[in-house]
Order: structure tokens, then sequence, then C-alpha cells
DNA sequence: ATGAAAGCGCTAACAC
DNA sequence: GTGTTAGCGCTTTCAT
């Protein structure tokens, strides 16, 4: 750590310690020859202010928390990107969690963030959560939060989400068109509103031609790997098996894909395959992967974007940002032709 | 931000400051009764001590910074989580910065860093860094930094890396017993380490198989997108086109694949691929994809223990920390049977 | 076992 | 236009 602080500026240049931090700030008060001496000395010193006496003086870390479930999935990369580019225009650095889709993990992280450290959080919730004590926790030390794809109903603040109900609608839609007759939603979680919404998609869709509520079949994801594998095989192998499957989150169809390979299953001529993803690989899978594709980017450039507002202005209302930034459904092979 | 203090807690239980203070880390100085008192207070409250306050004193951040070219990438993403669960063990809290494969933008995020923001850094160079010195400036500092994957020679500290020459030797061994008489190296940079390694385990296998010099082709690919799919369709489709494609990192790979369907080359009776990557989708691509699996999650593990064993051993030598985790060869069909 | 006091490096209110 | 001073919240001697 670089041990040259404003007072040793000030002591070579036998000025006061405020004038240094006036003159590095451009002040107006200060004149221009001083500040043309110290911000020389500085870049020659290779100065660089202490952010953590800045923070404290300040009471601002210049900085914000990103929690997500995971990291190594194409969505959530990709948000990344999106907050990242604007926090560096805002010249704010960004801390990640993860919570390994654990509500003990998301808690224990937000109880490490509400004491300054942070000036904003952006956070989609674990698939456990549905208590949401801890981001009020946080929301009532008064750190500004913006969800991002998965959020929770019960706490009050800005949402950027994108319009799961209606491609649960469009995608099962597809689905019955290419005659697929007992289509299945395979879901994350059942507590999570995304999946929540998509299944509704998926529930309206069979409805609307007919469906009887016992027909409509949903499946739902246990948290171990090897468990999801498992269960898929026993599903698409089983008698009464499906002949097409919805999958919710990118994770899954991957999953379904491999299950597919091993027990010799034929997509899309067995067993149709569309699934929420943004996997950068869907055009070049055997067969190429029918997506209902997120605005990842967008949706972590327009949640950074909308907490940036809440951390600047004091009486921005952040519980009034609902933004819906819409999907797109992107047919491929697996959906047959 | 909560605005109870140790100074709050002091005042209300009627005792000093310092005590508080003490009572908290548990100091062997304070009584048994004090410290319950202090504690039960505490708990009762919500406090959680200001960080950039004991930052300030301490002269210690509990922070890392990560520097790595991109993040929408599997290499990358699981390089995080390796980082993460040792991170997370250590109470550090991770920072996250891409360069976006910018030498300017790592010059800008390395001059950040380097007044006590961070207590380490591990850092991938960006494919445009050549020159070391604002990695140096940073060393100077007094900063611990680790390379993972992507090292730069001239900056003497530790490096986590994977066996590269080696990998990149019997990847072309494979292709050459698989019959193929013009196999190129796709090359994301000429100057990278991991790349001319690679490269340099491509001639020598060649060289060994009696190619000269002017017979062993290495492409290199360009730093946009657009142009790199060009480059690649151009290649394929020449008039003396390769039967073999050697890909450096990950992208190159889906973007040979793409570049495949659209000129309609078949993989692999046309032209076999293999590549340098950590692609979850690699049994499922048509046709599945061989590849040199890097160790990415053991990696950004080991590299992360090694940064905290520089952090806290005042006099352990980074320097001298070299690791090698070697890569797998996963054959799949595209390099044919 | 407890407390008083200094100070980490910076900013901001208030002199001058 | 410049300097003095207090203090952000915490830790750490050093007294008591």
């Amino acid at each position: 750590m670089s041990n040259i602080t404003i007072q040793v500026l000030a002591d070579t240049l036998k000025i006061s310690k405020s004038s240094v931090s006036k003159a590095l700030r451009d002040s107006h008060e200060i004149s221009k020859a001083t500040k043309k001496k110290v911000l020389a000395l500085a870049a020659k010193l290779n100065y660089s202010p202490n952010p953590y006496a800045s923070s404290l003086r300040k009471k601002k870390s210049k900085t914000i928390a990103v929690v997500m479930p995971e990291i190594a999935d194409s969505f959530f990369s990709l948000v990344i990107n999106g907050i990242q580019s604007v926090a560096e225009k805002k010249g704010y650095h960004v801390l990640i969690y993860l919570s390994h889709e654990k509500h003990t993990n998301e808690k224990n992280i937000l109880n490490e963030i509400h004491n300054g450290r942070v000036d904003g959080l952006l956070i989609s919730i674990s698939r456990e959560t549905r208590n949401g004590d801890h981001i009020k926790r946080l929301q009532a030390a008064g750190v500004p939060i913006v969800f991002f794809d998965r959020e929770l109903e019960s706490v009050h603040t800005a949402t950027v989400v994108t319009n799961d109900l209606e491609c649960g609608y469009i995608a099962t839609k597809l689905l019955l068109q290419k005659g697929c007759k007992r289509p299945v939603f395979f879901s994350h979680s059942a507590t999570l509103p995304i999946c929540k919404k998509r299944a509704e998609g998926f529930k309206l869709a069979l409805k609307e031609a007919g469906y009887k509520k016992k027909d409509i079949r949903i499946i739902y994801g246990t948290d171990s790997e090897k468990g999801n594998d498992l269960l898929i095989k026993k599903n698409i192998s089983a008698r009464k098996r499906p002949d097409a499957i919805l999958a919710s989150v990118e994770k899954n169809a991957i999953q379904v894909y491999i299950a597919c390979q091993e027990c010799n299953i034929k997509i899309p001529d067995d067993l149709k395959v569309l699934a929420f993803s943004n996997i950068e690989t869907a055009s070049i899978l055997n067969p190429p992967l029918s997506t209902i594709t997120q605005p990842a980017f967008e949706m972590g450039k327009t949640a950074a974007t909308v907490l940036f507002k809440g951390i600047e202005k004091k009486h921005f209302q952040l519980e009034n940002e609902k933004i819906i930034i819409p999907s797109v459904l992107i047919e491929r092979k697996s959906t047959g032709n």
C-alpha cells in the first residue's frame, strides 16, 4: 500500500492538508497555481487517495454488491457484463457474492454488507429464498436495492424482470402447435416467482387448449445434480412419458439433453425440448436448441442504472420502478420442423 | 447504513468504547460478564462494525480483487467459483473487474486499487498486455499478486497455470494420429504466454512428424468477433483448406462450429476440431466437441489459496510459487472415431 | 479488567 | 484563497 498521503503532499509543498484536498478535487476556492503544483506532485509521486478514509468520512463507499445464485451460467455472467458496463462509467466498484441457491448463504452475505460496505445492492434471490427479512433489514438500514430476474414479491423495491408468464404461454403454444400432446414443465423451483410465472403461462396455454388440471404436468427439480439427472431420466423413460419438455432454466436443458443421449431418446422426434436459456451454443447443439432467450445484458445494465438512480437521488422512489424487458423465442430444431 | 456504532453500545452499557471493541473481538482482557453484556446488546441492536473504519485503522481491507479479460466464458466463471470458495472461508470480499481484453482497461483498473482498496490481486492478463509496468507498480506498493492462467513472465510473482505446452503437443499428436495432414492452430493472441506455449506444443508435434517450418500453420485471431468469423470462414473454405483446427480458446471453438454450419463443412469428416475449452455443452454439441479441459475451479481455488498465504505471511515468497495443474484431453466425436 | 487518548487518511465547516 | 480544526468509527497503546 502506497504510504503517500495528502499530508505528505501538503508537507512537501508547504501548504495545508485541506488545500491539497480541495485542489485535488478541483475546488473553485483554490488558485490555479496551487492546483497545478498539487496535481503535478500528486502525479509525480503516484498519489492515490485512500478510498476507505474517504468512505469513512463521506459515508459513501463507491461500491455496490451483486448477489446471485451462481455465476457459471450464461444468464448470470451476461448480467454481470451489463452491470459492470454501467458501474465502470459511474466509477463504482463491484463486489460479487454467490448464494449457490442457499437461503442461509444469502442471509449471511447480506449480514456482511449492511454496515456501509456498499452503497447499493443488486440481487437475484436463491431458489430456496421465500422469506425476505434479511433483505428488508438491509433496506431498513437505508441501502437501495434492486432485484433482477428473481425478485421477492414481499419486498417492495425496484425490479427488473422479463415477461415470464407471457413467455411460458407462447412457449407452450409453440409446443402444442408442433403437435405435442403431453408436454411437461420442468421447474427449477416451486416458489421462485420466475418459475411460478413461467408455470402459469404453461398452465394457461394448456387450459386454453382444453387440458384438465390433472393432465397439466409440472416436475420440480431437486437441489442435487444427481437427483435431477435421475428425475429426468425416470420421467423421460416412463411408460406415460412426456413428448415435450419446457425447461425453466439453462442448466436443466443441458441435463435433459445429456439424459436423452444416455437413454437414447431422440430430440425432437421422441421428445421436443424448449428452454429458458441464454446459452451461447444453442445453435450448435445436437439438435440446435429452441430457446426463450432473456435480455440478460440489458437486464443487468438496466438494473444497475436504476440502482444508481436510487443511490444518487435521495428521494427517488425505487419501489415504483417495475421494469419488464421482454425475452425472445428462438425456434430451432429441438422443437421440430 | 446502520447508525449504531461502538460508541452507542458503550453509552447504553455505560462502559468505554475500547472495552466494547475488545469484548467484541473476544479479548482475554475483558471479563466474561462484560463480554456477555456486550454481545447480547450487539445482537439485539443488530450491530455490525463499519468495515471502512476498521480498514483505515488496521490497514487491511479484507478484500481482494480479481481482474480478468471477460466473464461470459466457462473457464473464467469456473475460476471465480474456485476463488469465491476460498475467499468465503477466509471472510474476504471479492471485487471483480473485467479488462475486456484491453490493456488500457487493465491499467486503469490497477490504478484504482493500489491505494489500500485491496489486500491482494488475482489477475489473468488481457490478450493485449505485453508490458507489465502497471502490475509492477502495484507490486511495489506492497500488494501481493498471483497470476492465474494468463501470466506475464516479466513480472516475478506466483503463478497458477496449466500444462499448456504439453497439451498443445498431445492435442496435435491426436490430430495427426487421426490422419490429419494439414492441421492449423487458431491462436487467440500472438503474445499471450498460454497461446505461445500451446503453439509451441503444436509446432513441436508437427516437427517431430517431419513437417517443415513453412507447413506449420498458425492463424491469429483478431479482436473483433466479425473479423474472426470472416477469418475462419476464409480459412476453412480456402482451396488449401485445413483438415483440422486446434482452437486456443473456447470462444474460437464455438465460432468454428458456427462457421462450419454456415459453410456446410462437416465435422469431423471435412474438418476435425479440438479445443482448449471448459464448455459445459461439449458432449451435446453437434458433433460432440473434443476438448482439452482446464482445471478451472481448481486453478481458481489454488490461486486464491496461494494469494492468502502471501497476504497472511509477511515473508512468504510469492515469486517462488509456480504451480502447474494439468489439463485433461477428452476425446469426443469432433476429432473422428 | 477497564478506560482515556491518539490516530488511521480524508473531508467539510468555519475561520482568517 | 488558504489554513485550522473536528471528526467519520474503529483499534491500540498505555494508564489505572
